[in-house]
DNA sequence: AAATTTAATGCAACTTTGTTGCAAATACAA
DNA sequence: TTGTATTTGCAACAAAGTTGCATTAAATTT
């Protein structure tokens, strides 16, 4: 709803996911900044990336919030549904351009699926 | 490891999952039990009973821990490797028999999946 | 440029989920 | 029935996440 202002906070914030296409979880996010905001402030931001289609969140494996840039997405729109990957040796998580095929349900209305796939990832596999 | 004795404790969560086909999350599951027993035992009895392939667990919408009966497991081996479905309306969780296909994925080695599909349930459909 | 408005922040206190150590109780096998 | 290993309760703790409120700092207005 509110404009989002560009606060020192919010650049930090933003650079963060900027500089690397890579998800990072919440508890990452405020050990990276520690010393320069406050945890609050950093779940408070990450909420209001997230209204704004700048972000989109998901729950890691061990179901903790994980937040990635987004690709195609406005304030009115999330667009990109896609499946995560997280690696079972490193932690690290990736968003993953794949397309599943869910089958129809019965007597159901989905609206939205997450998929969270787990293993070794590019450089833990070698 | 050990053996699994029959307590109360033990039988009062078992008979649990045994009258609905249906999942529970842990913090359903102590509210249940409250008065009964206290919430560090139902958390080890969950443990125990999944170790035994008698529950298995999985993360909810909100990232939070649900259990379900298994169908054909053993302390050795959790086959029952099967998408979910949480209701946005009512939040019951059912264990699906859907098979779902996830394609190849390049330079990884993929060892498990979640899959947590949402929406309006059966009930809160009509 | 100052004053005003409104959003953003820091901080402390809190809530919730989940874990740990240890003493006491209980299941079960001998 | 006795001995032992497992299970339980309890209290204290840990980690993730939230809330209220006073203060600070953007963005607008004058
Ligand atoms: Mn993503
Ligand atoms: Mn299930
Ligand atoms: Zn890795
Ligand atoms: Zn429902």
């Amino acid at each position: 709803m509110g404009v989002i202002r560009k606060t020192k906070a919010v650049s930090t914030v933003l650079s963060i996911f900027e500089n690397k296409n890579e998800a990072k979880s919440v508890v990452s996010l405020i050990e990276l900044v520690k010393g320069e905001m406050n945890k609050t402030t950093v779940y408070r931001i990450l909420d209001r990336l997230e209204q704004d289609g700048i972000i989109h969140s998901f729950n890691g494996k061990d179901g903790l919030k994980w937040y990635a840039k987004c690709e195609g997405c406005s304030a009115h729109k999330h667009s990109d549904k896609h499946p995560h990957f997280q690696c079972t040796e490193c932690d690290k998580v990736e968003c993953l351009s794949l397309e599943v095929k869910i089958p129809a349900l019965k007597n159901h209305k989905v609206d939205s699926t997450d998929i969270l796939l787990m293993g070794q990832c590019e450089t833990c596999c070698s």
